[in-house]
RNA sequence: GGGCGUGUGGCUGAGCAGCAAAGGCAACAGACUGUAAAUCUGUCGGGUUCUACCCUUCGUAGGUGCAAGUCCUACCGCGCCCA
């Protein structure tokens, strides 16, 4: 029996991270009121090694499910991490090897363990690999279920028309995406889905395929991609929005704090725990402090309150107080005076000499708390000196 | 198989025979601040005897020019159309 708790279920269903439900809300509404027990699953394609706050706030609600005592599947694609899916993506995803694949999955196992409780043992959440299945449909069950689908249903795809417009390739394997995503809802006979706002499409072919084969519904439950709402941009590493899940605490902490002031709402939302009424109000406040506050809460679930706390410390140590770091790299030398460029690049504080001198120039570099404008000198080394390179970059170095 | 296109720095995307190669993104630094936000400014292939000089880069290999991403040839990859 599940818990059907109305205001528990609203809480979840209204809390911002849902955007729709297919095929509707009120119908997903009363399934989970009357108590019967259903089969959620999430997919994730195992194509990085890392995750990120998008991935962990999947998590997060899935675990509001499994809570309402819900069965819930974290499906690894380790098979479609192979493929790529196209979406999103302007050009197919290189094909990553099963070795690569199996290595991910196993960092994302260990990633997602603060999120759930794994040690639930009357519902425990499972995790499931769709290599299982997809790997042994034969030929034959490929053309089978391919024939459920039409190549002008396929071509709707936004990301498709994109391609044809820009004259870029669209490759076979690609159509088969949704193809192998919708028999991952029937190989788990899944009650519900839970995908990205970009999956819709993928899971509804799931839906269909279902509905099809084993003549039974299922529900899409999309998800925000958090975008940011002032330039629509998804957190990524490309853009440096990231957020990773397998950085230490301080990075963690700062890479939170390096988030635009307008995602501090979406992110609290979406990652924490905290009520709405909470959130809105500490978002009204400073926004300074309010992502702090953000970044001090998210770090807590990952690593606990204590390593959160010194990462915060920590981090308005070096960045608000502007004091040196508790720890930083040593470099050790014999060497008693070095040309400035080669001590640079020497301790990696910069990768080539080209570089080191434009930061001298840019007055970026500190020798102990003086800063170093002139490159084309030598400096006198000491024991214990300290060279600052920006705002973040220490280097101690220990003389022999 | 035939025709037409296309291949540029981490990404994107300009490029006339005389550019280490416009613009945008990302990155880095400086100023400012409320933070590693925002904004503004600068930098953004490597090296040196450093406001100058040298070397290496524009799919690959050759060729024509004093000079070639820029023209020619072949090859490779990709796209479109025809068959």
């Amino acid at each position: 029996m599940t818990d059907t708790n109305e205001q528990k279920i609203d809480e979840v269903l209204n809390r911002g991270t849902i955007v729709e439900i297919l095929p509707t809300k009120d119908e997903f509404r009363k399934e989970l009121l009357s108590g019967k027990k259903l089969r959620f699953y999430i997919g994730f394609d195992a194509t990085s090694p890392t995750l990120h706050l998008s991935h962990a706030k999947n998590i997060i609600l899935m675990e509001k499910f499994r809570k309402l005592g819900h069965e819930v599947i974290i499906l690894f694609g380790d098979f479609t991490a192979r493929i790529g899916d196209p979406s999103g993506e302007n050009s197919a995803r290189k094909q990553l090897s099963r070795k690569e694949v199996v290595g991910n999955v196993k960092k994302w196992k260990q990633l997602i363990k603060p999120l759930m409780n794994f040690n639930d043992l009357k519902n425990p959440p499972k995790i499931k690999y769709n290599n299982d299945w997809l790997s042994k449909l034969t030929m034959e069950e490929v053309i089978d279920l391919a024939s459920n689908f039409t190549v002008q249903r396929l071509l709707e795809r936004d990301m498709f028309q994109k391609r044809i417009r820009e004259e870029k390739p669209i490759h076979l394997h690609e159509f088969l995406y949704p193809l192998m995503q919708g028999y991952d809802s029937v190989a788990m006979g899944v009650d519900v889905e839970v995908c990205g706002t970009d999956q819709i499409f993928n899971a509804l072919a799931g839906r269909d395929l279902i509905k099809k084969l084993k003549g039974k519904d299922k529900f899409v439950i999309a998800v925000t991609l958090m975008e940011n709402p002032k330039t629509g941009e998804l957190m990524s590493k490309s853009k440096g929005t990231g957020v990773f899940l397998d950085a230490k605490p301080a990075d963690m902490y700062g890479q939170i704090m390096a988030q635009p002031d307008e995602m501090t709402e979406i992110l609290f939302v979406n990652n924490t725990y905290l009520p709405l009424e909470e959130i809105k109000e500490i978002v009204s406040g400073n926004p300074r402090d309010a992502k702090a506050h953000l970044a001090l809460e998210i770090a807590k679930i990952f690593f606990g309150e204590k390593e959160a706390k010194k990462a915060e410390e920590e981090f308005n140590k070096v960045y608000r107080d502007k004091e040196l770091p508790s720890d930083m790299p040593v470099f050790n030398t014999n060497t008693r005076e070095y040309f400035i460029l080669d001590l640079l690049c020497d301790t990696r504080l910069a990768p080539s000499k080209n570089e080191a001198k434009r930061l001298v120039e840019a007055g970026a570099v500190d020798i102990d708390d003086k800063t170093e404008k002139e490159w084309k000198k030598s400096v006198e080394i000491k024991d214990g000196m300290i060279i600052k390179v920006g705002s973040r970059k220490f280097v101690k170095i220990k003389l022999k």
